[in-house]
DNA sequence: ATTATCTATAGATCTATAGATAATGC
DNA sequence: ATTATCTATAGATCTATAGATAATGC
């Protein structure tokens, strides 16, 4: 057994030797968002994630007082990689102008580009949301309820303004998350090669989809069934 | 310290006492289905399941070499709960007479239904595939895999027969398995309580969508961009 | 002098096993 | 007599801490 002081550090960058403080912090976290993402959060040990770093655990515990506080660190790091406040900003510009189309296709751009991106967001965003951490859920308190509540209430306006079908509102909104999500769910999570789908065609076929289905007149058929607009509050 | 022997067993029935070999294995995988389900297979202790089920550790080991074997045990308990034949069956039927929307309603019903009947198999599918384990792979190889290629073979011949736009097939099967895992997830997973959406209301919504994005001619717009039908294998 | 880092280790917990015990079936 | 079950424990691993060491900044 060797001394692992200088291995070939697995880390992301070429940061080796002694770091300030701060910058080995944050090192750590990324680290730490690396292999939580593939492995989880109780998957993955401080052993692991120091080995990675290129220092002892001891480290570890002097940054982060407990594993927890590691892993709730990620949070904050991660909701600051988000321009979340000009996404909406965005949607809201064309949700003035009624162009559903350009709404839509922005919201599936950001939310198909974003995971692309960043693979390991959707990993970690389900480990949190299984294993019951708060992260998954702080997440959609900040921004998912945000946008979500967006959506419905323009889907709502649209539907009074007589433009879109009358169809649940939150089964929609659901879908609008759905598509995009399972997209990459598909990439990152079960490694479906044969049905990959580049990231424009998946836009641009979600945004057709969708608008396709909102704006259609109740068909011939008996498929409008009761529409629901309760509970809008 | 008192001895746990005759402790209120937490478990799934009310089997008490001593079990045949075969009654016993099938009570642990239960219980361990729904700890892995709630806490993912790393996060639950065999600790944990002997004491829901209401016996030693040992026991555990006495059925099951490994953990790891107890955690595989689970994937044919579960196969065998899907009449997959039969739906499939259903399917073709509806495909055989081109009934587009009692197909995809089909499709839907099922997948809701099933989710809304068993919670823990989508928190064990996704900690399964999270994980790494060979559950969630082996899963789709045996059934989504085939559904997922029915589906894909049939809206390619929609779309040969004039009658469903030419949409990006993969992204439309995406979208077509999107809706409903989400929706299941959205009631499992993370707790959106104020956008819930009744089965029936969902499987109605998700097949309107569906259906009238699929049969829309193209739009005046320019949304149809570049429809693809390749690798049709 | 300050502080990033390491060594060494405690204490808890986890999987797994060996051998003893007791409930059932014949 | 058979076998389901328990007791006790090994050995590995994991989080976390105390105190020593060595690299930096002044």
């Amino acid at each position: 057994m060797e001394k692992t002081r200088t291995l070939p550090t697995l880390g992301t960058a070429l940061e080796e030797g002694r770091m300030s403080s701060e910058v080995r912090r944050q090192q750590l976290i990324r680290v730490a968002i690396s292999l939580f993402s593939k492995k989880g959060f109780r998957g993955t040990t401080t052993k692991e994630i120091a080995h990675a770093a290129g220092v002892t655990e001891a480290m570890i515990f002097r940054h982060f007082p407990t594993k927890d506080d590691l892993y709730s660190a990620i949070l904050d790091y991660k909701a600051n990689q988000l321009e979340f406040a000009q996404w909406l900003k965005e949607l809201r510009e064309h949700a003035e102008r009624r162009d559903d189309e350009a709404l839509f296709r922005a919201f599936f751009t950001k939310l198909v580009n974003y995971h692309c991106s960043d693979g390991d967001m959707i990993r970690l965003m389900l480990y949190s949301a299984l294993e019951g951490h708060s992260l998954a859920q702080k997440f959609h308190d900040k921004r998912g309820n945000t946008i979500q509540k967006f959506l419905r209430d323009y889907i709502l306006m649209r539907q009074r303004e007589g433009a879109f079908h009358n169809l649940n509102v939150n089964a929609v909104v659901c879908s609008c998350f759905a598509m995009p999500t399972n997209h990459s769910m598909a990439r990152n999570l079960f490694q479906f090669r044969n049905m990959e789908v580049p990231a424009d065609e998946a836009i641009a076929t979600f945004t057709q989809l969708l608008l396709s289905g909102l704006r259609q007149k109740p068909t011939s058929k008996k498929t409008s069934r009761k529409s629901s607009r309760k509970k809008s509050e």
